[in-house]
RNA sequence: GCCGCGGUGGCGGAAGGGGAGACGCGAUGGAUUCAAAAUCCAUUGUCCGAAAGGGCGUGUGGGUUCAAAUCCCACCCGCGGCACCA
């Protein structure tokens, strides 16, 4: 009789079907308070709705999704939600263009981005969906604003800030980078804007000391933020400046070279320069200078290759350490915001400083000798910034570098000169977008009362819809919103303005993993005893761009909500996993360049499950990948036809008669099975997906071998399918959960426990021995894996090859590593 | 300049002191087909050789070791972060 051709997988029909089914069923739904000992908090960075899926979208949902699946198969309870960070800038811009409602647009995108979502099989819990444009969430972003606010970590402040001139809005420092707009490359300016600020810098110290305690984060990761906190360790000194009252403070790490200050410089914003020219014929010069230094983009200012310009103030400081007069000097090279914006000069020992003083004649003192040798300040190229023993240093000289800040300033601290201090790059994060579409900051302007607090029962201080929300200069849209702008004084009554601007949408993420936990809630932010239950996020992924803006900000408001008693746990998410970016042609995916692979021609014409896996099967999760040239039909080569292949094998296999005695082939495949669970299992566990499939396919390879040699036994074959379709079920959902049914069972495999191996049977019964004369490989025999040392040795010896390698001498030395090597040395 | 990561077939990648190249793509050959697609089977680092077999191979040069892609040193190349940060 004629055999029927096996049904072809279909994968749209089975796609609908089993969605329906589990969303519908509520399969992944989390419970409020989960079991202590069972409960798995794995979050991926929320989507910004900027459109449809991505592929980016798709690698990074394909893994998290993975992993979660593979939990609940473990037997953990399994929080996995998803939300999209609704507010911000592209939203706006894309509203602009097409002249629709920001809202409008961010809702349409969000459908897209959900659906896509579903289809691709993620198991998000579909009933904790948050969404930041909503006002039930950001009511939230502005009660914390307001409990920072009361802390002193929100802060108003004028201060020459970062100005996109395409964007209109002031940007945060890690929003720049290279000088220019993170979002639109736009070089960006300094303007002296009053802006909102959270003090992160307060929390510097601890930033950098508990990424200790992010063990699961990647020494890369890690010190990207280090590099971004730059913290640096060294002295404050005080000098005293004629016509200036009190003493001037400057920050250095090299208090051992205060001997070779021979000048004193300050940024030419600084109000000291100010201060000093005051009534002088300098004055114009200032002017002059600022002037000169206002009309530089960012780039320029901080641009290493450019000359340094400065100017003499007229005026002289006392070096505190052996009463020298020196000269003191506005120069653009010296920044008004890092350390106190005044620095001793050291020529002979910085470079910058050396630069300078050659540049204007100004004296160099050579204060650190290099080891045996002399330096003479007149034929130096460079400055000496390195190690060396302290010379004309009063007291201090012949004291070696290794010892001699510590020296020094600790002599400093007894003499009331100065002191241990240490600084940071990290600045302050600035908030304040002069941009519609975010969080309005809940804060009233009164004549009288001055700045005034929205009262917490008035919030939340809701968006206004339906007002004209392009951008001005400088200004936010919301400030010609006259109807909302307007409102009386909380405290007097009397007429007053609210604060126009809006929060940067990093506070929406810096505290969103929270509200998962407890996702409706009108009455606080989160239920500390449901966030408590559910932190710290066990896994976390999502992309490495993040790591000196979310990463950041997320940790710093965690640290925060640990000193308002709100959380526990220091770190919020100890374990992260940074997928690598997908470019084409090693450019990022792009429309306008048109290297672009859509995930919905995917679902047509493959599926989700062969999209999952292709995404997995690339390499490993960190690793970049560069799609194929060739676009969505890789798909078609590589892992779609595996699919197909998985499928017929069930479809022919799930009947298969014989249920007698088991032969040498079958139990070959029973070993295969169980080794199989062994090492897929591993795999899962240090996120190795793409080797997880390959020892999968050789399981489907060695089924398909096994029947290609005539081989028909139903129980194995089963046993087989059993464990593929186990160990598939969370990278490929859908195939699994149809095939799970069609063997007959009830339940779904996404809960079926996770499988088990029988390590007796998951090794192997013959070894092959390696056997190397003088680390050359000569021979490999077959032994059994309990093989004693005496007959390796013997079988060794006794192979034909190795005794021509040993031209018929003995071993001087043997070596063995049983039972995979014999290594003889002739 | 400081800090970090990496360099393995034609390609994506395995292995992370013990048989280099698992798995897959591509390529070649075969089966099936009127033919093709699809599918199944086989071969596929490179050089010499008909084969058996052997030489050489993980950026370059050294070193440690019975044994190095893996550990150490130096260098070359590529990528990333910070950078007039005192």
């Amino acid at each position: 009789m004629e055999q029927e051709a096996p049904e072809r997988y279909d994968h749209r029909a089975v796609e609908d079907r089993w969605t329906d089914v589990w969303v519908s069923g509520r399969y992944w739904s989390a419970p409020d308070i989960p079991d202590p000992a069972k409960k798995m908090y794995a979050l991926t960075m929320y989507p910004y709705p900027s459109g449809d899926m991505h592929m980016g979208h798709v690698e990074i949902f394909s893994i998290h999704d993975s992993i979660a699946r593979y939990n609940r198969m473990k037997g953990r309870e399994v929080l996995s939600p998803i939300g999209f960070d609704a507010f911000g800038l592209p939203a706006e811009n894309a509203a602009i263009k097409r002249g629709i409602d920001p809202k409008e647009w961010t809702y349409a995108n969000i459908e897209k981005l959900y659906n896509s979502a579903k289809r691709l099989g993620c198991s998000f819990d579909w009933e904790r969906v948050i969404r930041t444009c909503d006002p039930e969430y950001y009511k939230w972003n502005q009660w914390f604003f307001l409990r920072f606010y009361e802390r002193g970590l929100a802060y108003k402040k004028e201060a020459p800030v970062n100005w996109c001139p395409k964007d209109k809005t002031v940007l945060a420092n890690e929003q720049v980078v290279a000088g220019k707009c993170e979002r639109c490359g736009t070089p960006v300016v300094k303007r002296n804007l009053a802006q909102w600020f959270f003090k992160i810098t307060d929390y510097a110290d601890r930033l950098v000391d508990d990424l200790e305690l992010n063990t699961g984060w990647t020494e890369h990761l890690k010190m990207l933020q280090r590099n971004w906190i730059g913290r640096s360790f060294g002295a404050e000194v005080e000098f005293v400046i004629e016509g200036v009252d009190d003493p001037v403070t400057v920050y250095t790490t090299r208090p051992d070279t205060l001997w070779g200050a021979t000048f004193f410089v300050v940024a030419p914003e600084h109000p000291l320069a100010d201060q000093i020219v005051a009534g002088t014929e300098y004055e114009t010069q200032l002017q002059k200078l600022r002037d000169e230094v206002a009309k530089l983009t960012e780039i320029d200012r901080t641009s290493t290759d450019r000359d340094k310009k400065g100017i003499f103030l007229g005026k002289y400081a006392t070096n505190p350490v052996n009463g020298e007069q020196i000269p003191v000097w506005a120069a653009d090279y010296v920044l008004m915001d890092y350390g106190t914006g005044a620095i001793m000069a050291v020529p002979a020992h910085d470079q910058r400083d050396f630069e300078f003083a050659r540049k204007y004649e100004l004296p160099i003192r050579v204060v650190i000798a290099p080891a045996g040798a002399d330096l003479d300040p007149d034929k130096m190229t460079e400055a000496h910034a390195h190690d060396g023993v302290m010379v004309n240093s009063d007291g201090f000289d012949g004291t070696p570098s290794t010892e001699s800040v510590k020296k020094v300033t600790e002599w400093l601290e007894s003499k009331g000169l100065g002191r241990h201090a240490k600084n940071f790059r990290i600045r302050d994060w600035l908030i304040s977008r002069q941009r519609y579409w975010g969080t309005p900051i809940p804060i009233i302007f009164c004549d009288d009362c001055g700045e005034v607090a929205v009262p917490d029962d008035q919030l939340p201080v809701v968006l206004p819809e339906g007002v004209d929300f392009t951008p001005k200069e400088g200004l936010s849209p919301l400030a010609a919103a006259e109807e909302w702008v307007n409102v009386p004084c909380p405290k007097c009554g009397k007429p007053a303005r609210r604060e126009p601007d809006t929060m940067d949408t990093f506070v929406d993420s810096a505290w969103y993993y929270h509200r998962y936990t407890d996702p409706f809630n009108d009455e606080v932010p989160f239920d500390v005893k449901k966030s408590a239950a559910w932190m710290p996020i066990d896994q976390y992924s999502g992309g490495i761009e993040h790591a000196v803006l979310h990463l950041i900000y997320a940790r710093f408001f965690q640290k925060v909500l640990v000193d308002m008693g709100m959380a526990k746990d220091p770190e919020p998410f100890p374990h992260l996993l940074n997928q690598g970016i997908i470019t084409m042609g090693g450019k990022r995916m792009s429309k306008s360049r048109g290297n672009i692979v859509e995930p919905q021609e995917a679902f047509e014409l493959y599926g989700s499950d062969a999209l999952r896996l292709f995404m997995l099967f690339s390499g490993p999760p960190e690793a970049p990948y560069d799609w194929p040239e060739e676009g969505v039909t890789a798909i078609g080569r590589v892992t779609h036809p595996w699919v197909q292949r998985v499928w017929r094998l069930c479809e022919e296999s799930r009947d298969a008669d014989g249920t007698g005695a088991e032969g040498p082939a079958e139990e070959a495949l029973r070993k295969q099975i169980h080794r199989t669970i062994k090492v897929v299992t591993d795999d899962y566990e240090s996120f190795s997906f793409n080797t997880a499939i390959a020892r999968l396919m050789e399981l489907v390879n060695a089924a398909y071998k096994y029947k290609a040699d005539g081989g028909s036994h139903g129980d194995v074959l089963r046993d087989l399918i059993d464990a593929l379709l186990k160990l598939l079920a969370p990278m490929a959902p859908y195939i699994t959960e149809e095939q799970w049914t069609r063997l007959g069972h009830e339940s779904s495999i996404h809960f079926e426990p996770w499988p088990t191996y029988d390590p007796a049977l998951a090794t192997e019964e013959k070894v092959t021995m390696v056997v190397q004369v003088n680390g050359k490989v000569r021979d490999t025999i077959d032994v059994s894996p309990d093989i004693s040392e005496d007959d390796a040795v013997k079988l060794a010896l006794g192979s034909d090859k190795v005794k021509a390698a040993l031209n018929g001498g003995e071993p001087s030395r043997v070596i063995t590593k049983l039972p995979r090597m014999v290594s003889l040395v002739a």
